[in-house]
DNA sequence: TATATTAGATGTAATATACAACGGATGTAT
DNA sequence: ATACATCCGTTGTATATTACATCTAATATA
């Protein structure tokens, strides 16, 4: 692993970063890439917290919290206060929010069946394992850096 | 191929976006993510226009333009018009931008390194090869894509 | 020469985001 | 039991990114 390799590596980094981006440039239903991170989330984790998805998206909690109340004015997610701990609040897909979420997940399903049809059939799977072990990787190395050291890139 | 397996990808996929996205929040040296590929766009190819890379980081031309004029009042980047074409402006690196671009690679390749470091050495080279398969992939996909059909996350 | 096209800049508006401060709710210690 | 601390989420504020539409200057084309 030379220092060619790494940098050939991050350039590809970089255009993978800029075709992310402009996927979620413009959402098929019009919502934005943190608010589908969030729909997402949501559906997963029914009955989960402000600050749960806030944690998972790496965002700050008003942020989060902005972007919660979008979706509720949409009409997509539901929020309702914890009766045990009422600091909490907890939100749930409304079944607007559910269907939005079936179209967001078929076309993306749609969209990546399409890019691994790109591929060789007997390589799909190991595509798949060894981005397992880079995102891991990289979650680590995360965990493991001070803030001083932080890359930029 | 299951769904299933395409549903663990996507997944996998949102976490990454939300690894890069936090890198990205604030760079090392104080510049944003489009900046900084901007600059190390530039830094690759001296003497590139402004639409070129707009073109490669997938931005409008305005953003980029004013994204360039940052650089510029940061004294990072130089602008002249190309005395052929003077519509054109030639986009070039500062001595103080090549020093900017000095930091963020040596600063990005030693996190990427120790990124790799997590990974067994005999499966690094497997790593990187499979990520450019996926990167490819999705680039072709979206070359075929009619803008109808976009995919959202 | 008149018109069309192109590159880049600027006006404008929408949006995402973070930080700080605040409010209410719960936990803790004296 | 009361005072203090901590925690969750919201709101005030400021900044920055971005796109679309429009504009200007330069070049190409008919």
């Amino acid at each position: 692993m030379g220092s060619s390799d790494i940098r050939a590596f991050r350039k590809l980094l970089r255009q993978f970063e800029r075709q992310l981006s402009l996927q979620g440039a413009s959402c098929c239903i019009g919502v934005t890439l943190a608010q589908c991170h969030a729909l997402l989330d949501i559906e997963e984790s029914e009955k989960t917290t402000t600050g749960q998805i806030a944690n998972n998206l790496e965002l700050d909690k008003s942020t989060l919290s902005r972007t919660v109340d979008n979706l509720v004015k949409r009409g997509l997610v539901e929020r309702q206060a914890n009766p045990d701990d009422r600091r909490y609040m907890l939100l749930s897909l409304s079944s607007a929010g559910q269907k939005n979420c079936s179209i967001i997940n078929s076309e993306a399903d749609e969209f990546y069946e399409s890019v691994f049809d790109k591929l060789p059939k007997e390589k799909r799977e190991d595509v798949i394992r060894h981005f397992e072990l880079l995102v891991d990787a990289v979650q680590e190395t995360y965990r493991n850096t001070n803030d001083d050291t932080e890359c930029c890139e």
